[in-house]
RNA sequence: GGAGAGUUGGCUGAGUGGUCGAAAGCGCCUCCCUGCUAAGGAGGUAACUGGGCAACUGGUUCGAGGGUUCGAAUCCCUCACUCUCCGCCA
């Protein structure tokens, strides 16, 4: 949700910065309907006042035992007055709303303008591309076994075996120490979240088809940027305690409504999968540096796995619905000839913030913080890369060194 | 699954129809006092939001939503959540 008060205050310049991510904002109808809405809410305030004062007159007639009856049609007149205007409001209110809740977040201005994903631009590239391999992951291996997650399951799960499960455990772990190691307080969560919470971080009630729903009010969560965020739900945290840094693992669930026939081989797009999530609540004034520590955080990974990577930042066109300023990391991947994601970084400025309440308090009073997170990485296509990047014809492959003492053993076999 | 008790400000917790946005305590802020520290004293301290250049001045909010009433934190209904005991269980 972007800030009312802003869009009333420059709705221009609002526009235009919307504009570029490909938005056209309403703004006529923006504009008279918060018209009506301020006429509308200062007759209802006002006919509010005159209630409380005739009550209470009415209190003390009543007590003084004297005729009411004459206050008495005022007052219902008033009420009724007051229960139409109110109704009138309470539409308006809820125009604004739905108007208000379409509207995606303003792009940071450092943003590259651009329509779409082909606008993307590298920043830069890291390690070398060493490897000559073409088979993907399932032919590397045979100990990824999707159609025995069929039986189990369906379709766009996977079962891992021997030394494939155990280097998923291993690579999790890895990760989380790295996470530590960089200031991030580790945290394990519930998978499965309420409304609020989904509201909260924006999945709802737009993405309502991409979640996997488990009751009335509960779902299991994409991501566990879903838990860490809305554990500061509702809270007005202490200024000198931000920025706040913490990390989970967890198993995200995702119904993929949207890509049927995409990446439906192998374990790059599953219905559930691993992921170590780093959140940061940030000072709005550092937000951006915030964002540059995560992202390093999150390659620094990739640095220790060896793994040759690129970073792009998103254009304008391509930003998601709640971000402001976003930098992919895309590894290698040897059978695809090309980088895939494997980490989104995202600002969302006070775009979160808003939707979940989340303030710090300091002298002048309290302020909505900025919300940062990105993939710290997503396990499974960490899983795949490694394998496709370090297979050399053999049945085993050799571990990079960060990863030996988290494995056990410096060679994985893949049969 | 059965039975019961709850949900009030940053926290603890009083408040059963108007004088209640709300006692008291803790915490926090300002000041006073004391050579430092400890203790003590005075005052202040909820959030959200409208109008106004401003001084200022309205409104909303006591888990959520409905209802009764001139008037609801307080009475009634529905829902959500939390806790305790019993049963079951990793």
């Amino acid at each position: 949700m972007i800030d009312i008060k802003k869009l009333r205050d420059n709705l221009e310049g609002i526009e235009s910065s919307l504009s570029k991510r490909g938005y056209k904002i309403d703004k006529s109808s923006f504009k008279s309907l918060d018209k009506k809405r301020k006429e509308l809410q200062i007759d209802v305030e006002s006919l509010q006042a005159e209630r409380k004062t005739l009550s209470s007159d009415f209190g003390k007639l009543k007590a003084s035992g004297k005729d009411t009856s004459d206050l008495k049609s005022v007052i219902d007149k008033n009420n009724h007055d007051l229960e139409t205007k109110d109704v009138e409001l309470q539409n308006i209110l809820d125009e604004v709303n739905s108007l208000m809740l379409d509207i995606p977040n303003v792009p940071d201005e450092s943003v590259p303008e651009g329509k779409n994903e082909d606008d993307n631009v590298v920043i830069k590239k890291y390690g070398e591309i060493k490897s000559k391999n073409t088979l993907d992951h399932l032919e590397i291996t045979t100990h990824i076994d999707t159609d025995l997650a069929a039986k189990l399951a369906g379709s766009r799960f996977a079962v891992l075996k021997g030394d494939i499960a155990k280097l998923q455990r291993a690579l999790i772990t890895f990760m989380l120490d790295e996470a530590s190691n960089n200031g991030y307080q580790e945290f394990y969560l519930p998978y499965i979240v309420n409304k609020e919470s989904l509201i909260g971080t924006g999945q709802l009630p737009k993405f309502e088809e991409d979640q996997f729903k488990v009751s009335d009010r509960l779902y299991l969560s994409p991501t566990a940027e879903v838990q860490l965020t809305n554990m500061f739900r509702d809270k007005i945290l202490d200024d000198i305690e931000l920025p706040i840094k913490v990390t989970a693992h967890t198993s995200c669930f995702r119904s993929e409504a949207g890509s049927y026939g995409k990446d439906t081989r192998g374990l790059i797009r599953q219905h559930q999968f691993e992921k170590i999530e780093l959140v940061q609540i940030t000072h709005p004034t550092n937000s951006m540096d915030c964002l540059n520590d995560l992202l390093k955080n999150a390659c620094q990974i990739l640095d220790k796995l060896e793994l040759p990577y690129q970073v792009i930042e998103l254009c304008t066109g391509d930003l998601g619905f709640s971000s402001a300023k976003t930098f992919d990391i895309e590894v290698w991947m040897p059978s695809q000839n090309k980088y895939r994601e494997i980490s989104s970084c995202s600002n969302f400025s006070d775009f979160q913030a808003r939707r979940s309440n989340i303030k710090f308090k300091d002298k002048k009073g309290n302020t909505f913080a900025h919300t940062i997170n990105g993939s710290g990485l997503a396990v499974g296509r960490t899983l795949i890369a490694l394998l496709e990047n370090r297979f050399n014809g053999n049945d085993e492959i050799d571990l990079p060194e960060c990863l030996v003492s988290y494995f056990g053993s410096k060679k994985v076999k893949l049969k």
